[in-house]
RNA sequence: GGAAUCUUAGCUCAGCUGGGAGAGCAUCUGCCUUACAAGCAGAGGGUCAUAGGUUCGAGCCCUAUAGGUUCCACCA
């Protein structure tokens, strides 16, 4: 049943209805077959609260292309879909709607706000993957997972429980990072640095015991004074050397702190003492512990001054800043105030100035699981395409510190371990005990904490195929073959993903990760909400279509690198889909003007039939190449130029005359060999821009299903025609060369005009008048004549040198003298500087004993090949002088 | 402070293991040629950041410099 064609490519209302019929025929599904080879790519879970954008784009175009490859391969292939909990940033919005709706979290409490949140994640938890439906995305829905549904949630439990047995989890009393917006602590990925400009100021602390003596340091952070139990200074530093061990009064408190002495503290920097607050700062919570300093925390968790602070009890802490740099003034203890720009943490969620606070938490103890994770990269079980990241990789790890998990938020998997209320036993546990196994009694109370996000994501590969069950998907389809993500996300999720893969299933949970860059804007700035610079993926579908921004989001830059986003390549984009559609439109009429033969011999081809054949062939095996490397942008570039460049504008073009006459011998040949080319090229195409090309697929082979389930093509031996091919190749050369000559001096193509191609090789002269009618066809020649020599060529005929034939035209059938002078003498200073050059190459004694002898011989073939055409452009000139 | 990366046509970027400077867009010229004007055929435009070095030969390798971007890092 063939179908009209519209006359442009209109993707609007095509790509729902096919993305259905996948969907009905369940192509996306992938299940354990034993006699197919597994392939297998978890999909990044995104956030249940996420609205689809670049990113994502990005991310699952490039996951898609890889899996309707290997699919199309034969590989048993699944994309393992699903969506993260997304911890603080789902708690946050179901906060604010609470807010909205005049209810606060804490007063409902734990269960009820809940309740409101997984509401809220069924509600709104869906958009995300409609939206990544809209892109094409053949993942395996029916697999979908969350990463707090209940197996997600037990192997989280289960990891929880084997990790803490082993010692690797523990809670500990440390400095953590400590969001007074979010109030919870946050891990050190999570903390962004930036430069702030601050102040210096100086203070001086008095020596005790002696008057008019004093310590002078320098913060930039004042307010955590009140916390100071001591202050520091280089344990070579002779200018303190004295009051090591001394006493120092603590202004605006009461208190007596000593002077000690650490190599810490840099002499050169500041005046040399550093004042040693434990419970608010990481480096002087590791002093403090060397010299058994008192923890003194000085805040409450929203960053106020708490009940320590006498007079500044209650106040903000940069008010508290305020009013004791004041009180400080009026002491005569403040020296100076310097300008000073300084590195600050931030949440990277809400961008609030975080606080390091001494708290109870629980961490994961990073250096064994770490070395592991080196050695898998260094052991080659683990490779980053494009491999620079392994540094970034590295780097992190062998300066990673310990994980903290533990968050103080609601959503999220609660932490399983169990507080006796008696007498404070830990249980940590996969269910609430019924009594305490110390004191036996029956009151116990949960940790109220929940895990970081990332804790759960990093079971992703294992836990969505049912780990810690063994079950069959398990077995088959893990370890999976490529990771693909974006290096943003390295830290937070891949090197955690490893470790932990390592560590539960004794696997790298993945062979590969392809990671990518970030799309930016036309001016290269992030795209983000506050900017308001993002562009929405779908707004790009809607007016473009899915196949154009994913052959976007493919080109125009080099893996791993950033992209900028420009409408007009997506407007390219979308010509390109057009021209597709237009060219097959072309044949599909052709076709089915005529039969077609199933089976061709292939020696009924013609040349022009041959060389496309075989350039495809070529084509093919490349792309093939290509896409095994992940080199996903080199691979399409070849598509479309072999599409666009080879296959429409030569091959259509050359196939024409055929076409249009009934009585050609060999129009058979010239369908077939269109209709197989297409075919093919849609195929190569397919992974890339799914949906014009199913739509193609299934029109021009009404008989197949769908192009999702055709094979791919396989290089093959008997399409493979070098002679023919290199018979082409002159062949175009020749039509350039005659264009060059007539649009030189401006003829207009409607004027047709004899042709002489001379050539003394028979087998030129051959390949020529096979492909006399080319020349014609293409408009730029209405007689081909080929001989051996000029006899009966005019004198003043205009010439166009190729490297194996001169080809004139009878300059009466031209025009414009002046023009071809002009262009005969830019050919003239071409080759006087291409035969320097090989002049030079080959008269370098060097070169000529060095250089491989093929190198040498090509050389030499081509200085023969510039002599003999500089001869005749001369000739040419002397003519027309 | 450490690291990665970039500097190639007006713009955005390719250029794999060193061997005749590329694409898309933009500009200009000529074409509504019966698949496509979302098209066809052409043209112009580049000391490949700078300075050295290795090599017969460098956009590519080495060193240094300048500038840009990003990541990491506890300098109070």
């Amino acid at each position: 049943m063939s179908k009209e064609l519209a006359k442009t490519y209109d993707p609007k209302g095509l790509e729902e209805r096919l993305y259905q019929k996948w969907l009905d025929k369940g192509y996306f599904h992938a299940q354990v077959n034993r006699d197919k080879k597994p392939f297998t790519i978890v999909m990044p879970p995104p956030n249940v609260t996420g609205q689809l954008h670049m990113g994502h784009a990005l991310d699952n175009t490039m996951q898609d292309i890889l899996i309707r490859f290997k699919r199309m391969q034969g590989y048993e292939a699944l994309w393992q879909p699903g969506t993260d909990h997304a911890a603080i940033a789902t708690e946050v919005k179901v906060i604010e709607k609470l807010k909205e709706q005049g209810i606060d979290k804490n007063e409902i409490g734990r269960e009820e706000f809940l309740k409101h949140a997984w509401k809220w994640k069924e509600e709104y938890g869906g958009k995300i993957v409609n939206q990544l439906q809209k892109l094409g995305s053949s993942a395996d829905w029916e697999r979908e997972r969350f990463t707090m549904d209940e197996g997600c949630s037990k192997a989280v439990t289960e990891v929880f429980l084997k990790l803490y047995e082993k010692g690797y989890i523990y809670k500990g009393s440390r400095i953590v990072n400590w969001c007074p917006v979010c109030k919870t602590s946050i891990s050190d990925a999570e903390v962004e640095h930036e430069e702030q400009a601050g102040h210096f100021w100086h203070i001086k602390y008095p020596v005790v015991g002696s008057d008019n003596e004093f310590v002078e340091i320098a913060t930039t952070r004042p307010e955590t004074m009140l916390g100071d139990t001591a202050v520091a200074v280089n344990p070579k530093d002779e200018r303190y050397t004295h009051l090591v061990g001394k006493m120092l009064k603590l202004p605006l408190t009461d208190r007596e702190i000593p002077v000690v002495a650490d190599p810490y503290v840099d002499m050169e920097f500041g005046t040399g003492c550093v004042k040693i607050t434990p419970a608010h700062d990481p480096n002087d919570f590791e002093v403090g512990k060397r010299h058994n300093l008192p923890e003194i925390n000085i805040m409450n968790d929203d960053a106020t001054m708490n009940e320590k602070c006498g007079k500044y009890t209650g106040m903000d802490r940069y008010e508290a800043r305020k009013a004791m740099v004041e009180d400080l003034k009026e002491l005569g203890l403040l020296v100076k105030v310097e300008d000073h720009s300084h590195n600050v943490g931030t949440h990277d969620r809400c961008k609030t100035t975080v606080e390091p606070m001494v708290k109870q938490q629980w961490f994961v103890k990073m250096d064994e699981m770490a070395k592991a994770a080196i050695k898998a990269l260094e052991d080659g079980e683990l490779e980053f395409v494009p491999e620079r990241f392994d540094k970034t990789y590295l780097h992190w790890l062998e300066n990673i510190r310990d994980w903290c998990i533990s968050r103080q938020l609601w959503w999220g998997h609660r932490i399983p371990a169990y507080y006796c209320d008696e007498c404070g036993e830990i249980v940590v546990a996969a269910e609430m005990p019924e009594k305490c196994p110390k004191c036996g009694c029956t009151h116990l109370t949960q940790d109220p904490d929940t895990l970081d996000t990332w804790f759960s994501s990093a079971l992703w590969p294992f836990s969505t195929l049912g780990w810690p069950e063994k079950t069959e998907e398990l077995e088959y389809f893990y370890p999976t073959d490529v990771l693909v993500t974006g290096y943003d996300i390295i830290f937070f999720w891949v090197i955690r993903m490893v470790f932990s893969g390592i560590e539960q299933t004794g696997q790298v949970p993945f062979r590969h990760v392809l990671i990518h860059g970030l799309v930016r804007d036309s001016q290269g700035r992030k795209m983000s909400k506050s900017l308001g610079n993002g562009i929405d993926p779908l707004e790009v579908i809607d007016k473009y279509g899915a196949d154009a921004l994913r052959l976007t989001l493919m080109t125009g830059n080099a893996p791993g690198n950033d992209m900028r986003f420009y409408w007009e390549r997506v407007e390219a984009s979308r010509n390109f889909a057009n021209k597709v559609w237009n060219a097959s439109r072309f044949i599909m009429m052709n076709l089915e003007k005529a039969q077609v033969p199933e089976e061709m011999d292939l020696s009924a081809l013609t040349d022009a039939d041959k060389w496309i054949l075989s350039k495809f062939n070529t084509v093919a095996k490349d792309v093939t190449d290509n896409m095994e490397k992940f080199e996903l942008g080199i691979a399409v570039q070849k598509i479309y130029d072999f599409i666009w460049e080879e296959f429409c504008d030569w091959y259509i073009e050359m196939v024409k005359p055929r076409l249009y006459s009934d009585a050609d011998s060999t129009k058979a040949a010239a369908l077939w060999t269109l209709k197989t080319v297409l075919g093919g090229a849609l195929k190569l195409l397919h992974p890339y821009m799914p949906f014009v090309t199913e739509e193609i697929y299934c029109t021009l082979n009404p008989d197949e299903e769908s192009i999702m389930i055709s094979s791919w093509p396989e290089y093959r031996s008997d399409w493979a025609f070098t002679g023919e091919e290199a018979a082409v190749e002159i062949i175009k050369e020749a039509v350039r060369a005659i264009r060059t000559v007539r649009t030189g001096m401006n003829v207009p193509p409607s004027r047709k005009a004899s042709v002489y191609v001379v050539s003394e090789d028979p087998a030129v002269r051959e390949t020529f008048e096979k492909g006399a009618l080319f020349f014609a066809s293409l408009g730029y020649a209405s007689e081909v004549n080929v001989q051996a020599d000029r006899t009966g060529i005019a004198d003043d005929a205009v010439s166009a040198v190729i490297p194996q034939a001169v080809i004139y035209i009878p300059f009466a059938e031209l025009v414009d003298i002046d023009k071809e002078i002009e262009r005969l003498k830019k050919e003239e200073q071409r080759l006087t500087k291409e035969l320097a050059r090989v002049n030079g190459m080959l008269g370098n004694e060097k070169f000529i004993s060095k250089a491989p002898q093929a190198k040498i011989d090509e050389e030499k073939a081509k200085l023969e090949k510039y002599t003999q055409m500089m001869e005749q452009v001369k000739q040419r000139l002397e003519q027309l002088a």
